[in-house]
DNA sequence: GAAGAATTTTACCGTCTGGTCAGCGAGGCT
DNA sequence: AGCCTCGCTGACCAGACGGTAAAATTCTTC
């Protein structure tokens, strides 16, 4: 199982990868097609199939190694930390995710807007353990009335939809914004700050 | 331009548009296909044809219907009312959309995620202008000492992200909570009325 | 109930799509 | 140099796709 052999290997692989990144996320996984792709990663559709064994491959490729990274900041949240900073790091990083892997978070949204067909065993699995343990630190934190009472899980939605909805509705930021605003995020910082150490404060 | 003449125009036309409403957003518009909107309509494939002219009509008949219906609680929201009163409604409001109409968010979402190909111009144009003018309303009501000083439309944008996600990542919401919590709705209406008191509140 | 319009179906077309296959070429090893 | 494996290509296929044409059916109106 040793997969990336060669040199020649890693980097074809990985500029498929990057290619199906690039178009997935933007068409959804019915949506792409493989010639897409190939023109993209500067190969020919034959020439994806001697790397991946078929479409379905380099999605699944794509989502494994996805939702490692998309949840790895909720990891970092630390119980021994001061709770409101603990949440508001977090929340930043969430925020500069969005800001810098605007198409990993959208290859998120359309799998899961679209049911999670080829993800729904990773949600109901790993993510909504992860979610369990840091649902009872919070809960821990604010039966220690370190943290304002609220909801765990949905705290955790809220950070979640508050920050991937600047990558995944971008044009719509961007759009509402008009082009006097170029970059929504600095003030999307500031607004998400001031809104989490408002609802958390005790 | 008197579309629906006979009573069977008008009843086919909005199977028709059920069933597009249903296939496109959960699948999006590339990854639907007109013989799966002919099946859930139970009409066959060149009987669509005849109500509409193309794929791309159905669609856009869709959107078109759609975006009026889906600011109408923003253009509701009243400047002679009690600021917070008013966006707490709002939020309500913008909820049980998301509870009673989630297709219709969907297939919102997923325009907008793929880049609002076929809605652009809404956007930019009626969509800018209602926000830029409701902003205007908040600012107001800022200035006033009624309202917490906030960015006013990251405020909107706020509002659409948390009240959207229950319907948009729904799977995700209800993977996360467990069977143990079937119905998602009632938990976030009070967190959502709480985040929003405390951020909001003089 | 016949005429004429509105609706629906059958059969079909050209294009696109995911995927295959036989062979060609390039690299590395002895 | 010769061999052999790895990497790559062009031609191709079967099915799905959006859409069309014309005939068949149903509905309405007199």
């Amino acid at each position: 199982m040793t997969r990336p052999r060669t040199r020649i290997q890693r980097r074809n692989r990985e500029t498929i990868l990057e290619a199906a990144l690039e178009v997935f996320s933007a068409q959804g996984f019915r949506g792409a097609t493989l010639d897409q792709i190939a023109e993209v990663a500067g190969l020919s559709k034959p020439n994806l199939l001697y790397y991946f064994p078929s479409k379905e491959a380099i999605h699944a490729a794509l989502l494994g190694d996805l939702l490692d990274i998309w949840l790895q900041p909720l990891r970092e949240m630390d119980p021994e930390g001061e709770p409101l900073a603990e949440i508001l790091t977090y929340v930043r990083r969430k925020l500069q995710m969005s800001r810098d892997m605007p198409r990993e978070s959208r290859l998120f949204a359309n799998e899961v807007l679209q049911g999670a067909p080829r993800m729904g065993a990773a949600i109901t699995g790993d993510l909504a353990a992860l979610v369990e343990t840091k649902a009872a630190v919070i809960r821990g934190w604010i039966a220690a009335g370190r943290l304002a009472d609220v909801h765990p899980k949905h705290l955790i939605f809220s950070i979640w939809a508050l920050t991937q909805h600047y990558a995944d509705f971008d044009v719509q930021v961007r759009g509402v914004l008009g082009p006097a605003e170029p970059d929504p995020y600095p003030e999307a910082e500031r607004h998400l700050e001031r809104l989490f150490t408002r609802m958390l404060a005790v």
